[in-house]
DNA sequence: AAATATTTTAAACGTTTGTTTAAAATATTT
DNA sequence: AAATATTTTAAACAAACGTTTAAAATATTT
C-alpha cells in the first residue's frame, strides 16, 4: 500500500510518532503533526480524542518497541555468553534503527510525577529477572565471580544505550557522520560484551 | 546572606535553574520562574531580555558543570587506575547533589540542529585526549592491553551517567528510594573502576 | 434514489504563552 | 531638597496553543 493510500488514522499516527520521538510531547504540536500527516488538526482530534491521548498510545509503543526485545533476550534460554553478545546486538540495531527512541522514552519519565511512569511501571508489572537468576546460577557453579548482578544488568544497558541519547554530542566531540557514529556502535557490539565477559570470568 | 536578602537577578536565576533543570527549556515557563524566585514576569524580562537569553546563560553554566570537571581529572598527572577511580567518584557525587543535571544537559541537544550543539562545539574545541593519550601510552608500555580508547571513554561516562538519565524507571523497577538509589550509585564507584581495570589489564 | 452514517473541512473558541508598556515606587546623584 | 536614575508593579499585547463547532463532502445503508 503506497503511502498516499494509506488510511487517515494510520497516516496520522505514523506523523505523530516521528515528531513526537523529534520534540518529546511539550515540543511537538497539533498543528504539526496534522501538517506532516497531510491531514488538519481537527482530524487528529476526530481520530485520537486529544493530543494526549494520541502520545500515549505512541509512548507505551515505544516503550514496549524498547524493552520487550531486552526482555525476551534475557528470558530466552541461551548460555550466557551467547546471550549477552545477542542482547547487545539486538538492542544495537533496533537503536541504529530508531536513534530517537531512547532519548524520547527516558525523557517523558523525567520527573518523577509523570503520568509516563505510571503508565511504565503498569506495563513491566511482572517481570522476571531471569538473566539476573541465570548470572547467579553459573556464579554458584564457580564459572564467574560472585557479585551483586544487579551491576552487571545495568551496566550493560548503560553501555548500549547512554550512546544514543548523548549521539549529538558524541558526533560533535568526535567529529563523526551519521555513518561514523553508526560505525562506532557495531564496535560497540565486540567490545561491551568482550568487557563483561572479562571482567566476570576474571575471579576476583 | 539569607534567601530573602538576595539581589532579585540572583533570585530569579537560582529559581529560573530549578525550573529549568525539572522540566526542560519548553516545559518552563517565564511566570513558573517568577513564581518560584517570588517576583514577577516583567521582572524576569527586566533582568535577562528574554526567556531564551536567561536559559542559554544556565544551559552553558550546567554543561561546564557537568563536563569540566570531568575534563579536568582526565588531564591530571595521575596514574591510571587513580584516575579512573577519581572520575567515577566525582562525577557521581556530581550527579548525586545535581540528579536532574544529565538529562537536562542532554535532552537539549536532542535535536542535531539545536542552538545548543552550536553552544557546546565552542565551548569544547580545544579541549585535549590527555585520557587516551594515557592509555596509549600503558599501552605501548605493555601495562594494558592495545585497543581502540574511544570505547572505554564512552564507556566509563556511559556507565556513570546512564544511571542519573534513568533514575525513575531504575527506582521503578528496582523499587528503590532516592537513599535507595544513591546507595547503588555509591556502589558503583567500586564496580566501575573494577571492570574497566580488570578489562584493560587481562591482555588479549 | 433516498436516507442515514461517516469523514473532512474551515473557522472559531477560550487559554496560555513570551514579551512589552507605562506608571508607580524606590534608590541614587546633584 | 530637588532632580535623575533605577527598580518594581499591574495591565495589556499579539501569537500560538489544544480543542470544539457546525456545515460540507463523501460513503454506506435502506
Amino acid at each position: 500500500m503506497s503511502k498516499i493510500d494509506q488510511t487517515t488514522d494510520l497516516k496520522i499516527k505514523e506523523a505523530a510518532k516521528r515528531v513526537f520521538l523529534e520534540k518529546g510531547f511539550g515540543g511537538a504540536t497539533t498543528r504539526d503533526i496534522a501538517e506532516y500527516s497531510d491531514t488538519n488538526i481537527a482530524l487528529v482530534n476526530y481520530y485520537f480524542r486529544s493530543k494526549e491521548k494520541l502520545f500515549q498510545e505512541i509512548f507505551l509503543e515505544s516503550v514496549a518497541e524498547t524493552f520487550s526485545p531486552i526482555t525476551r533476550i534475557l528470558n530466552d534460554d541461551l548460555p550466557l555468553e551467547a546471550k549477552i553478545y545477542k542482547l547487545v546486538d539486538n538492542m544495537t540495531d533496533l537503536f541504529k534503527r530508531d536513534p530517537l527512541l531512547p532519548m524520547f522514552v527516558f525523557s517523558e519519565m523525567r520527573s518523577e510525577n509523570s503520568k509516563m511512569c505510571d503508565l511504565v511501571v503498569d506495563l513491566h508489572r511482572q517481570e522476571s529477572n531471569a538473566f539476573i537468576a541465570q548470572l547467579e546460577s553459573e556464579a554458584a557453579k564457580g564459572n564467574i565471580r560472585k557479585m551483586d548482578f544487579t551491576q552487571i544488568d545495568l551496566s550493560i544497558v548503560s553501555m548500549v544505550i547512554f550512546p544514543f541519547l548523548s549521539m549529538n554530542m558524541i558526533k560533535l566531540k568526535k567529529n563523526l557522520t551519521t555513518e561514523g557514529f553508526y560505525q562506532l556502535m557495531d564496535d560497540r557490539k565486540k567490545h561491551i560484551p568482550e568487557m563483561i565477559l572479562t571482567y566476570l570470568r576474571h575471579l576476583s
